[in-house]
DNA sequence: TTGAAAGCGCTAACAG
DNA sequence: CTGTTAGCGCTTTCAA
């Protein structure tokens, strides 16, 4: 690695030489401050032009203090997840909600210690004016790292019950009450449930949504009517095996995930369970891939352009209030009603 | 946005002060230059400690015209196709060939005119050492925009057969050649193919492949044993249908891509066809998805980590030896046989 | 409305 | 081996 060509970029100095005028005015006219006489502007711009001058961004967040550019972190070890839908969703949600600012979106994968320490390395250094986190799991250190250092950080949901930094999160529980509420009105009693993995707060909520749904309909909740999954489509269709075959009496399953909802569906199929007839399915939707289930599925569905817009918005008030230790939005989820669930 | 808290972070400086040594010693003993003593460097690293400094980097890309930083541009307007493992599979290639660097990789989505005119303005800005980009199209300009600048920039797969940038690829037609020569041995005569998207090198080439080994062995190709897809499952087993409705005497199918080849062993069996027995299939693997496809599937696997490793060479390459135009590199493929096809 | 000047924090030469 | 110095290119006062 070797410096580039060195003079072969233009600089405000030059462009300032060629139109005439000082760098102070070249500045202000890049930055479309007020205050330049329209006749200036337009002899900088033309020299601007000439020369093919564009700013370097180093000089430039060194002397102004700011990087113009968040990362979107996505820490996950196991790396097929990336492919999911739920990721390639919220990247998508956070472009769109920086689409028309000035900020340059930068997707950062730290998978392992060592990328974690580049990673934070690279974050104080100054090259971004703030982090996005999603996918955090219950022990990692990062989002605190880079709080500490007083990076605004915001994550996509917590690690726990009290998360001590900024993020954003879906009512988990309340979407997942609403939706066994949504089978309990059309008649199902026996309601079995497959969770996803219960070391992530995001999985404990659901099922504590489920219990309580079941509770308020004066119906206890049953630990084996419980299985746990992992997010994942095979996991949704082996937990909901196991339900139906210990439980033959259910008449409907709550999926605490989409991908899990369509391995539910599976499953039953596979036993020649009716759906919904013999046995309806609701599940969590995570990616909005409604298209990929069946159209009889009612869901909840997560908010996730809500949630790309309000990180990016938590990220921009942690920038201007750095007083504020950290701030929480819980986004409302929807019950879709599609079919006769 | 503003400010973070001035004077929070220590500078180099400070460090110097309290290490009381001058701020090239301690330049020195953060970039592991030799030539220091070993008992100022532990005097300069507990300051450093002490302090909790943290270089700031945009200072020292101005100064060292370094940015430690490459960029890896996806340009994909239709962002579903983000999702796929040929896209994860490449980051994850590119990242481990530089999980032993200091070189940080940025993933940055150019998905429309507005977000590539950012997204040069942040490469040209110094912000990245060089750029890699991905899935492009053949009338997208921004290869030609980064080169110009005089950025090092690597394309994975080229746009057309004179590319003008230097690229990595895979040897699409002597692969395709290879599976056809496969099915070919096997004693299969009348063998049909599935491509991909003609406007798209990678599928003329794979063509091409398919032809060659047919007229090599003294059939002729036949235009109407060719159906294109789109490099998606649902259009491998639309080809597929097509080519056996038309053509029930096809005894192999090459597919232009795994996923397609999915496809056309779906549309095979929903046909009544057996397989291999019956129809032989064979598809070019862009992704080591093996284990979603099916056992017998013998495939052309294209060597991602390879192709990982080779874009981050030759980006390093381009860096050093500024004087060279382009430079290509074409990677061998390999024939992985697995059951009988 | 504009020019001049003072840094931003670091690297890299150059003296010692 | 180590301190000093001169910038890197830009933003931002401060005068004019």
């Amino acid at each position: 690695m070797v410096k580039r060509q060195p003079g072969t970029t233009p600089t405000l100095e030059e462009v300032a030489a060629l139109a005439g005028v000082g760098r102070g005015t070249v500045s202000r006219v890049i930055n479309n401050a007020t205050g330049v006489k329209e006749s200036t502007r337009r002899a900088v711009q033309r020299a601007i032009a000439e020369l093919g001058y564009v700013p370097n961004l180093a000089a430039r967040s060194l002397a102004g203090r700011r990087a113009d550019a968040v990362a979107l972190a996505i820490t996950e070890k196991d790396w097929r997840k990336f492919g999911e839908p739920f990721f390639s969703e919220v990247v998508r949600a956070v472009g769109d909600a920086l689409a028309d600012t000035s900020v340059q979106l930068l997707l950062t994968l730290v998978r392992s210690d060592a990328e974690r320490t580049r990673f934070v390395e690279y974050a104080r250094g100054g090259r971004v004016d703030g982090v996005l986190l999603m996918s955090v799991h219950a022990e990692d250190p990062l989002p605190d790292m880079l709080a500490d250092a007083g990076l605004p950080t915001v994550l996509l949901g917590r690690r726990s019950g009290d998360e001590q930094v900024t993020y954003v999160d879906a009512d988990n529980a309340g979407g997942a009450r609403e939706a066994v509420e949504h089978l309990l009105r059309g008649g199902r009693r026996a309601i079995g449930t497959v969770t996803g993995p219960l070391d992530m707060y995001v999985a404990q909520s659901r099922l504590r949504g489920y219990r309580e749904a079941l509770t308020r309909a004066g119906i206890a909740p049953r630990a084996a009517w419980e299985a746990e999954g992992d997010f994942t489509e095979e996991s949704g269709r082996r937990a909901t095996a196991e339900l139906l075959e210990r439980h033959p009496e259910l008449d409907a399953v709550f999926a605490a995930s989409d991908t899990m909802a369509a391995g539910a569906l599976a499953a039953l199929r596979a036993a020649g369970r009716r759906v919904p007839d013999d046995v309806a399915v609701i599940g969590f939707d995570d990616f909005q891939l409604a298209q990929h289930t069946e159209p009889l599925l009612t869901t909840v569905r997560q908010p996730l352009e809500e949630i790309g817009r309000a990180m990016v918005r938590l990220l921009l008030e942690e920038m201007e209030q750095p007083e504020v230790a950290w701030r929480h939005v819980i986004l409302r989820t929807r019950l879709v009603v599609r079919g006769s669930a």
